[in-house]
DNA sequence: CCTATACTAAACCTCGAAGTTAATTAACCG
DNA sequence: CGGTTAATTAACTTCGAGGTTTAGTATAGG
């Protein structure tokens, strides 16, 4: 509902790293340094994705030792299917934009 | 499918302001002046967001005279849709981690 | 032709995102 | 305690995003 919030849970999956580490973690969840692993790219660079990931409340984190085993956190994709999902008509069915704006005004879904 | 293009897109849809642009456009076409009129931003800063738009594929422009008609192309936010698609189980029921790797072992879906 | 209108291009500024290496904290382990 | 492993913090660099103002390009129209 906070537009703020929306702006940093498309930002954070706006890097295709991050993509990368959420889908990872719809397998479990991971350490970072399991994360790490299949890029090109140092711990804190990676540790830096993970906290875009966290204040977009994408995952959480816990405590393992001297692990911090990060999950998944998928309620901010709720938010953005619920967005796009005000979209669907505009890219599904072949009417025109006539057709789109008599739609809208009348309020109506020919689906 | 390219991941550069699913980058483009949600780095559009990061910016409150083009998003508040496509909402516009879900109104039927609109020209730059139009849609630079609501926010407290210069002409050419308007402008280059709808650059943004236009290279992530979610407009297309036209030509009326002096004025770029802009309007809305839905068709990139399908990929959007079908990607946090794949997430859904994982916001939807209310399972816990170990529940989610079971079902994710054997294909299963309780809802 | 001249001027107003609609927009884009250019040049510039500032700030934060994304990466690096090196140093620091924290926890386990022999 | 001392060392190793796991991860973050700090300091720094580079680059691009997002904004500005000023100048340029088309096109309409008196």
């Amino acid at each position: 509902m906070v537009d703020d919030q929306l702006d940093l849970v498309f930002a954070a999956l706006a890097d295709p790293t991050r993509r990368a580490i959420l889908a990872r973690l719809t397998g479990g969840e991971a350490t970072v340094t399991e994360l790490a692993a299949p890029f090109a790219m140092s711990m804190p660079a990676v540790s830096k994705h993970l906290k875009v990931l966290e204040r977009a409340g994408l995952i959480s984190r816990g405590r393992n030792a001297q692990q911090r085993p990060c999950r998944l956190e998928a309620a901010p994709l709720a938010d953005v299917a619920e967005w796009v999902q005000t979209y669907r008509r505009f890219w599904e069915g072949s009417f025109d934009r006539l057709d789109e704006h008599l739609q809208e005004l009348q309020g109506g879904d020919p689906a």
